[in-house]
DNA sequence: GCCTGGCACTCGATGCGTAGGAGTGCCAGC
DNA sequence: GCTGGCACTCCTACGCATCGAGTGCCAGGC
C-alpha cells in the first residue's frame, strides 16, 4: 500500500506532466507542489512508485512519466470530477437548445465537446434498438414501390424503398399502416418483431405477399441499422498530440475512420456512469496512446447512445470528465424536450 | 513561349518529384527520362523555368521543384487524365452497386475514393436545390403536432417537427397532403416557393393558419437545407503529406472540419468538367499547401452535387483526375437507377 | 546559335567530439 | 524516516570539419 504522501507525488506528477509534457524530475516537483519534503525524499518515493509501475522514465536521468498503470490510479482514487464553471454551462445550453432537429443536435454535441475538451470528440446517435417508435409511415410512391419511413421517439427517421411483388391498392395500404402503426406506436424497436409477427394473417390472400415484403424490410431495416451511425469533430486537435507526432497520430485517424472500432470502443463503456480507457485498455492497438472517456446520454433515466473523446493518454482528466458528463447530461435534456 | 523541351523538362520534374518527393536535380533527370540532351542542357532549360517561375529550389545548390504555377501548366498542357484499369472499374461498380440507400452510397464513395486516390475525400450530398420532390408527407404525431417529410428523386429525405396553432383534424391533413404532392411531386425544389403561394386560401379559415405554418416549415426545409452536407473520409492520409507534417496538416484538418469551407471549395468548381485548384489558387488560406480535384456528379446530365479530392500539391495529377472522374460517372448511374 | 564538358563554388546534410546540465541513486548524519 | 551532499549518467546543444549533390558559368565544338 502507497502511502498518503507517495499517491501525492503521483498526484503532483500527473498534473505537472499533464500541463507541461515533459518529464518531470524532483526538484521541480517540490517547488511547483507545497509537498512538504525535500526533493531526496521526492526521489525515495518516486523509486518506489517506479517499482510498482505507475511512473517510469524515458531514459536514465530524465524526469518521470506517469504510466498507464499510474493514470489509471490517479483515475480512480486521485481525481475527482472537475465541473464545468457556470458560464460554460450556460453556452452549452443556449448552444444545444438552438439545435433544428437530431442531425443538428448531434453536430453540435460534437463541435461542442471537441471545442471543451480539446481533444477529438465522438458522439453516437441515439441507438435504435432502445429506441420507441413514434411512427411508421408507408407511402406509395409507384404502383408497386413503397417506401418505408420509420421515426423514432429520438427524433431519428430512417428510410427504405419497397418492390412490391403485386401492385396495393390504397384503402389495403391505409389499413396496413393503421394496424401497424396501432401495434408498435410507443413500444422499443426490439420488441417489434414479435408484435407484428401474425400482422399477415390478417390480410386478404392477395395482399398478403405485399404485407410480409412490407415487414420484411422493416425488420431488415431494425437489424440494419442497428449498426449504429456516429459523428465524430475535432480530430483537428490531434496535432497538440505531442512532438512524435506522425507515428502515433497515423493509427488514430486511422481508427477514427472506422466506424465500426469506434463503436466497439462506445460500446465497451459501461451503460450508467462514466468510463475511462486508458491507454492500453484499449482493445484496439491504434488507440494505445489514447485515453477514450465515455458516458451513456438519454432522454430519460436510460442511455440510448454514448459519447466521449478521444485524447492523448497524458490529458486533463479531471477537466475531459466534466466536461464529458455535462455535455452528455444537457443533451439528454434536450432528447427529452423534443 | 517555351519550347517543347523545355515542357519536357518541366513535366519530368514534376513526376519525379511527385514520385520521390524530394528535389529533383538535372543529372537525376537526364538518367531517368529520355531527354536526348545533357545536364547541362537541363540546367539551362531549368534556369529559364526558374525564371518564368514555374520551378524553384528551396536553396541554392538543391534540386528543383515544381511550383504551383508550374503545376498549373502542366495540369493544363502536359498531363492528360489517366484512365482506370479495367479491374478498378470493375471493382469501383461491384462496390457501389451493393449500396442500400442514399447515405450508404455515399458513405462507400468516400471510402473508394479515399482509397483510389490515398487522398482526403469530399462527398457532397445531392442538392435540394436542384433535385426535384418525389413525396411530401404529413404525419399527425400528437393533436396539434405534425411532422412534415421530404423525399426527393436521389433518395435524400429531410423531416422537420411542426406545432400547429390549433388541432388539425384528419380530414384536413389528408386534403393538404394531397393538394400539396399534386402541386409539388416531381417538380424542382427551387420551384416550390411559387408553386405553393396561394396554397392557404383554399382552406377553411380555421384551417388556414395551420396551412401556413405548415408551408412556411416546408420553404424553411428547403433553404435550410440548401446548405448542404457532405461527408470526408481519408484523413488518415494526411499522414502521408510530408515531412514538415504538423505545420501543414493542421491548418488542413481545421479547414476540413468547417463545412462551410468545405462547401465553398466544391461551389467554386464548374458545373460540368474537373476543376483543379492548386496551392494558392484556393481561396481559404488553410488550403494553400493542398490541391483539391472536384467534378460534379448527377443522375442525369445535370450535376446534382460535387465530390472531390484534397491532397498535397504534389499529387500524381493524372491519376487522381481519372479516380475522381471515374467515380463520379459510376455514382450518377447509381442514382440514375434507383 | 545551341549544346556540351569542365570547373569552381555554394550550402545543406552528416558525423563527431565536447561542454553543459538536469536528474538520479546512494550514503552518512540527524 | 527525512535531509543534504556528492558522484555518476546520459541526453541535448553546439561548434566544427567533411562530404557531396547540385548549380552557374565559360570556353570550345557541331
Amino acid at each position: 500500500m502507497l502511502s498518503e504522501r507517495r499517491l501525492e507525488v503521483l498526484r503532483a506528477i500527473v498534473q505537472d506532466y499533464v500541463g507541461t509534457e515533459e518529464p518531470v524530475g524532483s526538484k521541480a516537483l517540490t517547488e511547483r507542489h507545497k509537498l512538504g519534503v525535500s526533493p531526496a525524499t521526492v526521489r525515495n518515493d518516486m523509486a518506489v512508485l517506479e517499482d510498482e509501475g505507475f511512473i517510469a522514465q524515458p531514459h536514465t536521468s530524465a524526469g518521470r512519466i506517469p504510466t498507464d498503470k499510474g493514470y489509471r490510479l490517479f483515475v480512480d482514487r486521485l481525481a475527482g470530477v472537475k465541473p464545468l464553471s457556470a458560464p460554460e454551462r450556460r453556452a452549452i445550453q443556449n448552444f444545444l437548445d438552438s439545435a433544428v432537429d437530431l442531425d443538428d443536435v448531434v453536430g453540435r454535441t460534437v463541435r461542442l465537446l471537441a471545442q471543451l475538451t480539446r481533444q477529438v470528440a465522438v458522439v453516437q446517435y441515439p441507438s435504435l434498438t432502445r429506441s420507441t417508435v413514434r411512427h411508421v409511415e408507408l407511402l406509395s410512391l409507384a404502383p408497386a414501390r413503397l417506401m418505408l419511413v420509420l421515426i423514432t421517439d429520438t427524433g431519428r427517421v430512417e428510410q427504405r424503398m419497397i418492390d412490391c411483388p403485386v401492385p396495393f391498392g390504397d384503402t389495403s395500404l391505409a389499413d396496413l399502416r393503421a394496424r401497424l402503426n396501432a401495434r408498435v406506436v410507443g413500444r422499443r424497436f426490439s420488441d417489434v418483431p414479435l408484435l407484428v409477427q401474425e400482422l399477415p394473417e390478417s390480410f386478404d390472400l392477395e395482399d398478403r405477399g405485399t404485407v410480409t415484403t412490407v415487414l420484411a424490410t422493416l425488420l431488415e431495416t431494425l437489424v440494419e441499422e442497428t449498426e449504429e451511425r456516429l459523428m465524430i469533430g475535432g480530430t483537428a486537435n490531434l496535432t497538440r498530440f505531442g512532438h512524435d507526432f506522425p507515428l502515433t497520430i497515423r493509427p488514430v485517424l486511422e481508427a477514427l475512420e472506422e466506424q465500426v472500432v469506434l463503436l466497439r470502443l462506445l460500446g465497451e463503456a459501461e451503460d450508467s456512469g462514466m468510463t475511462v480507457r486508458i491507454g492500453h485498455e484499449n482493445a484496439h492497438e491504434g488507440l494505445n496512446s489514447t485515453s477514450v472517456v465515455a458516458v451513456g446520454y438519454g432522454s430519460g433515466d436510460e442511455a440510448v447512445a454514448k459519447l466521449g473523446v478521444v485524447g492523448p493518454t497524458r490529458m486533463d482528466y479531471p477537466g475531459t470528465m466534466g466536461a464529458v458528463r455535462a455535455v452528455a447530461r444537457y443533451v439528454g435534456q434536450i432528447l427529452a424536450e423534443s
